[in-house]
DNA sequence: CTGTTAGCGCATTCAG
DNA sequence: CTGAATGCGCTAACAG
């Protein structure tokens, strides 16, 4: 287990005959040292089994080389594959990722955004648990440390954003749709998320905007058990035949499953469209046509906006859409 | 953006008129304060926007009130509801976790551990990435702090374990399977991971000896590719009518989904069997016949490890068999 | 190129 | 109950 008291620079310049500066300089490598001291400095550190303590360099410094990372829930596929997408971008520069979930609660952020700043981070990305009310916690953040929302963000907080651009996303489904589905025949309804996070209040808005403003719509969260408790709702009030519009790929799952599991057929007696196109869900059966977001580039973008320290600035990805068997071929339903 | 200097205690002293110390007892609460003094320090802490400076702090003391876990993969459903568990189960002693994922490599799992040790995180939960080469990594955590592997495990080396027993669960799948598939028509075929981790070695080992030594078996990885392509493999090599028990979910939906795609019906032409029962995959369409581990009490299980500093232990949990649409309803077959 | 020294921010002795 | 002083482990100035 623990061992009693580990070795200090103090303990390697001993044993090595040296001063605890040369340690720091051999073992960093911040500036030159003569070969012959550099070897007596590696075998004591190596006999001695010594690990810096960053915790000494982080309060001596200004940079600890880390960045850290606060995500609604670590259980949402598409927040741990932007969370993977991010560590690995800042793998090469040496950066270490930290991640924290908020676990859907807003105190939870809150007390991690105060672990990070304690903690001294470079910067901190994060994703927003709530529109409105996580403002407090993007404002204490982004008060202290280079701060950028992710997905989701905060209105009039002075801090970078990156995410995709909703509104677009949801013209593409709108493109596609009319394309191959008779909308008076199939009507769209939106399976959506209540209006809590700008992710949800932006795909809303687009599908209003794109569809109609009238467009029939259920609101819950971000989760399977939603998509299934909305599609069983959709058979109770007679929604038979209708083009399901989601807002995120967990939440179509949810709705196709319940839909198969009841009989319905898929695209024959119901469409649906996911969100995201991210993860395991993307691979689901049948496979889902949906609008996928370019994760990896959002995750170098990031990167950039951290290492080149510029002013806060935003970043909107524009989606594209990915065909799967949820929803007929192009043209097939207009011309067939 | 970043401020110019955060406030620290002697500034936070200064305006309340009252020593760091007086400061530093009335904001962790260690000591009694006069009220009086008490009010005017937290007004100039307020004022001053002051955060403690959880550097400083960690560099006093010995704790850190943090626990660092290291996952192989963030993506994999499994390790990340492993990972939200693990977050909700500290947050009420208010012990932060700070997730660091591997992404599959043996060097950043060791960076990993360097950078978590050098952070002086109280203890350290692992899931190692291999059986054998993580050996170095776990032996350098162990040594210098307490250390608990989880799920899978490295032989040999001083630290706790916790996971679930991989055998008794494939003996749970043979049961079942016993019960309501007649093995001759319908044989078992194995679709699981290559023995890198200790659970893909335990599972593998689990169907040789439940079922027969001789069971066809392919190997790949923890992927819903690999089920994919396993699938496709299984259709070119005349397997048709199989049973396919595999080593987790995740590769179990790539199976699932190919087999769809390819026209065959489950558990008519096939039977599929997963492992894991956790997260979103388990929601799949059919429903996933799994062995589901029970998190929740494994992450409980690791708070109360650590909490109780006592000897590295290990513990196996049972896990349960979970029915679903993807095999055969119990002694529907046999009686049939 | 190397050694000595100071100080990062904090909690904790030890006096009072 | 409060304040002054010490040192956690490290790196950056500075002087040699």
């Amino acid at each position: 287990m623990a061992a009693h008291r580990s070795a200090t620079m103090a303990d390697v310049a001993r044993l090595a005959g040296v001063s605890v500066a040369t340690v720091s300089r051999t073992l960093s490598g911040t500036r030159a040292v003569d070969p012959a001291m550099q070897r007596k400095v590696t075998e004591a550190a190596a006999e001695l089994n010594y690990q810096v303590n960053l915790v000494g360099r982080a309060l001596r410094q200004t940079r600890t080389s880390t960045v850290g990372l606060i995500v609604p829930d670590l259980e949402n596929p598409y927040f741990s594959a932007l969370a993977q997408q991010l560590a690995r971008a800042f793998s090469a520069p040496g950066i270490d990722l930290l991640v924290f979930s908020a676990d859907g609660s807003l105190e939870t952020e809150a007390r991690g955004v105060r672990s990070f700043l304690g903690r001294q981070v470079d910067a901190l990305v994060l994703i927003p648990v709530h529109e409105q009310l996580s403002e407090a916690s993007v404002a204490i953040a982004a008060a202290a440390v280079h701060t950028i929302q992710l997905d989701r963000h905060v209105p009039g907080t002075a801090s970078s954003y990156v995410g995709v651009s909703n509104r677009a996303g949801m013209r593409l489904v709108r493109d596609h749709i009319t394309e191959c589905v008779d909308l008076d025949a199939q009507p769209v309804v939106y399976v959506g998320a209540a209006p809590g996070s700008s992710s949800a209040h932006e795909r809303l808005d687009g599908v209003r905007r794109w569809f109609s403003p009238e467009v029939p719509t259920l609101l819950g969260d971000f989760s399977a058990a939603w998509g299934r408790e909305a599609a069983a709702r959709l058979l109770a009030d007679g929604w038979e035949g209708a083009t399901i519009v989601t807002a995120a790929d967990i939440i179509a799952l949810g709705v196709v499953s319940h839909l198969l599991h009841q009989g319905r057929s898929i695209p024959g007696d119901f469409r649906v469209i996911g969100f995201d196109g991210v993860g395991a869900v993307a691979l689901a059966h049948p496979s889902l046509t949906t609008v996928r977001q370019p994760v990896e580039e959002m995750a170098q973008s990031i990167r950039a906006l951290i290492e080149s320290d510029e002013e806060p600035s935003s970043r909107w990805f524009e989606p594209e859409l990915v065909l799967g068997a949820t929803s007929p071929a192009s043209g097939s339903e207009l011309s067939g």
